[in-house]
DNA sequence: GCCGTTTTCGGCCCGACTGTTTTCAGTCG
């Protein structure tokens, strides 16, 4: 909602900080670990980020009665629908205002209509080529599939770069922007390549042969949109200005926008290219020299700031905390020692345990847990008791055949049941060396009732870890509606491990929850989830997310060495 | 509309590219 009143004030024409700081908030809500109504019942609206009284208010309204009133009232002046058009691709409130104005438009499909018959070329500012452009736009939204699955988004962007780089005047390059911030998904991909010669650099971008349509294309900027429908911006600047042109092209926004602020305090202007020196009241000085930043780690120590891991550039507490030097020591891949969600053949997964097995040594893992699917998920050829313990008699085998540098565990990933019952009984869970319980069927239960099951599998003695909490699917499916207050509440007094699910498909918990439940004092566990030999290698995926969350190694009961992990499973059952 | 190592009032980051203009507004990130 207020993403939209946003809009609607921008094309309205009011105050541009006011339209921002509706902006601010909505992003801040979405991003939240909490639902608005806990933190309203709190009281604590305000604590949040950019939202002061007014904003505080307008919220508690739309707890209450479902609607805002200052909403409706707007919707009078400016028509809602003419936020659609905002999002066509190269126009903007003052377009949109234009064309409702002037023509009476109010809706995408007016607009094309419009653009057909030729109406729009004669407006003030516009043109046959501006006409022809918004045609494209409305086609290529129209095309759009939303925002791109990390794991998609990274490897694509990965091989385009590769493919640049082999170009004689590249001197190096880098994925820049949300993909180097680990987001989940990602709205486009950002390329950055350092040389002295951009101009055959950019022309072969503009001319490969994945791009659909050229979006723009300037000397040191350009942006292409490939067939797929993804949106890549690729910019190009000397190497020795290579710091303050990565921190800027990795963002996010919010964050440049503090250390530009920080650096403004200082007596600098900071951009992609420089620090230049400015005077009281923030204008440049001419004969100053420009100070530049090779490395990003330059630029944050002329900010008097530690440098900050890509991870954390989100504007929730960062900058504060590299300005006290508390900065947290980060988990890297290498910290992972196991692996404790693994499938095989027994169930859904494509390879045998030894082979399995195999592979995670292979991949330098010290130990894993086999969790196989339980008794009620037919789909995924779940176990029954007899093929469990048939299981476990195999899985003690090869543990023993792989010597005791590599051990090999049994466990399961048992379902929680709609009804709320665990997929095996205490004597068989008793029995296993580590037990995932998981959701996946029945989905859709109101908050009551999936908050419950969550429960239930999380005060069970016998659950060691709650697999991918929330059973979201990026892109598609939405994560289960449960109250995570009560979720992390439980997890801390049982004393149960929550999942972060590397696939990327899963990441779940996402970041901000895995923060919420790190400062808690919840374990968290890392796992691929591998079905196949393959899916090991999205480790990093999950670490990416923990680091997302601010997320130290000593929390997560993977990276701990196997008689750690050993002595935490069996005193936690007593 | 938010916010405070100068401020409870008066600020609020910075630049590239396009298309329409004769110097810049609009859009985007």
């Amino acid at each position: 909602m207020f993403e939209k009143v946003s809009i609607m004030l921008q094309i309205r024409g009011d105050n541009i900080h006011r339209v921002l700081s509706y902006k601010r908030a909505a992003e801040m809500i979405r991003e939240l670990p909490r639902d608005l109504r806990a933190i309203a019942d709190d009281g604590a609206l305000t604590e949040i980020p950019n939202i002061g009284n007014t904003l505080a208010e307008k919220i508690e309204e739309m707890l209450d009665t479902g609607k805002l009133e200052f909403y409706e009232r707007l919707s009078q002046e400016v028509p809602p629908t003419l936020v659609d058009i905002v999002n066509i691709n190269g126009v903007g409130p003052k377009k949109a205002k234009l064309f409702w104005e002037t023509l009476g438009v109010t809706t995408i499909e007016q607009l094309e209509a419009a653009a057909r018959e030729g109406k729009l070329r004669d407006l003030p500012g516009m043109g046959v080529k501006s006409e022809q452009k918004i045609i494209d736009g409305i086609e290529a939204l129209a095309r759009q599939t939303g925002r791109t699955p990390l794991g998609i988004a990274l490897p694509a962007a990965q091989d385009i770069l590769d493919e640049l780089l082999k170009l004689p005047q590249a001197i190096e390059g880098e994925i820049a922007g949300s993909i180097r911030r680990a987001r989940p998904t990602i709205g486009d991909v950002d390329l950055l390549i350092a040389s002295d010669d951009p101009a055959p650099i950019m022309d072969a971008f503009v001319n490969m042969q994945q791009v659909d349509r050229v979006l723009g294309h300037g000397p040191t900027k350009s942006s292409v949109e490939l067939l797929n429908g993804v949106q890549v911006d690729l910019r190009i600047l000397p190497k020795e200005r290579w710091g303050t042109a990565l921190s800027y092209f990795t963002g996010s926004q919010a964050h440049n926008v503090r250390l530009r602020e920080r650096a403004l305090k200082m007596g600098y202007s900071l951009n992609e290219h420089a620090l230049r020196p400015v005077d009281d009241v923030g204008n440049l000085i001419d004969d100053a020299d420009e100070i530049l930043c090779a490395t990003e780690e330059a630029l944050y120590q002329h900010l008097g700031l530690a440098w900050i891991p890509p991870e954390l550039r989100e504007d929730s507490g960062e900058i504060e905390a590299a300005d006290a030097n508390k900065l947290p020591e980060l988990i890297t891949i290498d910290d992972i020692q196991a692996d404790l969600h693994i499938h095989t053949t027994y169930s859904d997964g494509k390879l045998s345990v030894r082979e399995m097995a195999e592979e995670a040594r292979r991949r330098g893992r010290k130990y894993i847990v086999i969790t196989d699917h339980s008794r009620s998920l037919g789909i995924a050829n779940g176990l029954s008791i007899e093929r469990l313990l048939a299981q476990q008699e195999e899985v003690r085998n090869i543990d023993d055949e792989m010597g005791p540098d590599f051990r090999v565990f049994h466990g399961t990933e048992m379902d929680i049941n709609a009804d709320g019952s665990l997929d095996y009984p205490d004597d068989i869970l008793e029995q296993l060396d580590f037990v995932i319980a998981s959701l996946h069927v029945s989905l859709r239960q109101d908050r009551e009732q999936i908050t419950q099951r969550l429960l239930n599998a999380i005060q069970n003695p016998h659950v060691d870890l709650i697999g991918h909490p929330r059973a979201q699917q990026i892109p598609n499916r939405e994560p289960v509606d449960a109250d995570m207050d009560a979720v992390f509440a439980a997890a801390a007094k049982y004393n149960t491990a929550l999942e972060i699910n590397a696939n990327p498909r899963r990441l779940d918990l996402e970041a901000q929850y895995a923060r919420r439940a790190a400062e808690m004092g919840i374990l968290l566990s890392i796992n691929t989830d591998a079905h196949s030999a393959d899916q090991m290698d999205l480790l990093h995926f999950g670490v990416r997310t923990a680091r997302r969350g601010w997320v130290e190694a000593q929390c997560v009961i993977n990276t701990w060495p196997v008689e750690q992990f050993l002595e935490w499973v069996q005193n936690r059952e007593r």
